[in-house]
DNA sequence: CCATCTATGATTGTCCGACAATCAGACAGT
DNA sequence: ACTGTCTGATTGTCGGACAATCATAGATGG
């Protein structure tokens, strides 16, 4: 029945606990501590690490251990050219439904009527990782997936209000466009989107550093 | 002096192991065995052997251990898919130098000449990765090292003979193209010459199979 | 008072040995 | 040929051990 290794399992529950913003940027984590929280052995806590150094989420350095990544500018600049390459995939594939992406789309919105804002940002990406998962292909996906934990892991020193409200428009436009096919008028739109997001992120960052 | 760690050296190792042929798709890599012939502890190889995961070079089953992964005709697909994402970013990034991408193309050239099909091959990569480094984004070029470290991967098998003749040239297109940013081009000629490796690639798995 | 060196404690990197859980293959019985 | 059981091999996880290294405070010297 139990179809998952302890590993994994430590792992989604560090990962979930970065990512939600109860482990802070910087932090870093010692493997005695973890493997006592978790009740587990050091080395399966040191397997579990591993996994996430990959995914982008911490970053080792020898003998000092592992750090909650630190993001910089040029992190974010950088993550920004990523979902940027991911959307002209997006763009250049044809039309197609989008079901996933028209949930997501209902449930940001219902999000915003409420003002929570943390399923909001949730449905948000729901959205885009449903129209980069209607491509098929499973390491776009995969790709997508690890930029979308480091944008998350990124707004998480931002808590709440975030202008996810302007965002549900700009969601109807991408989701139309991205039905009709419509490749050019897409990716101007995406890209839009993302110059639009890119002053939160670079505020975060800024306001952390002082 | 000693600033890498023996479990990254030994991940190293197995890494070139895998994609220099000596261990086929399909090998097992039992644990006791490495720890043997590189003469560290079992957990130091796991931790290693976990990276390669994380890399897809190695697939892992629960209780089963690690296993070189075979690709499937869906994996060839989705390479080629992870390609042409990338490339598409090369194409709409501006004119560019690329003297990287130059001296790649004279290397191979020159390894064509001397008929070093390994060489070639190597250059080849080197080739394209240049063009993907000058865009400039660590994100982009480690997928793009992740997605090449997967073909080589499904190439070892097709030992030698591939037409690495006619890439010079196609090469030699492409870099024109990209150093004066034509973007349409550029992308219309990549395309093409993706498509022409999916034969190569398909082939060596359907001789695999047989 | 400041800079530099050193001692100390904490943490990581690596190793070892142990044991239960699980898997693969042989074997036996029907 | 099918099914179930046994056995050996391998993995998953554990706990402990120790050297190497880092961080910090305190001692030393100017």
């Amino acid at each position: 029945m139990e179809r998952v290794s302890l590993t994994d399992q430590v792992t989604a529950e560090i990962r979930e606990e970065i990512l939600s913003g109860r482990l802070l940027p910087g932090t870093s984590l010692r493997e005695v501590a973890l493997s006592q929280t978790y009740d587990v052995a050091r080395s399966t806590v040191r397997e579990a690490v591993k996994a996430l150094r990959a995914e982008g989420l911490v970053v080792h350095q020898h003998h000092r251990g592992v750090v909650v990544t630190v993001h910089t500018a040029e992190d974010v600049e950088d993550l920004l050219n990523a979902r940027l390459l991911v959307e002209r995939a997006v763009a250049a594939a044809g039309p197609h439904p989008h079901d996933e992406g028209e949930a997501a789309l209902q449930d940001m919105a219902a999000a915003v009527e409420a003002e929570d804002w943390r399923a909001a940002a949730r449905a948000d990406q729901a959205f885009h990782h449903g129209l980069v998962r209607a491509l098929g292909s499973p390491r776009i996906t995969s790709f997508h997936e690890q930029v979308q934990a480091e944008m998350r892991l990124l707004l998480v020193t931002a808590e709440g209000r975030q202008p996810e409200e302007e965002k549900v428009d700009e969601h109807r436009t991408l989701l139309d466009l991205a039905r009709a096919g419509d490749a050019e008028r897409y990716l101007a739109a995406a890209r839009r989107h993302l110059q639009r997001s890119r002053p939160t992120l670079l505020d975060t960052i800024a306001r952390r550093d002082a």
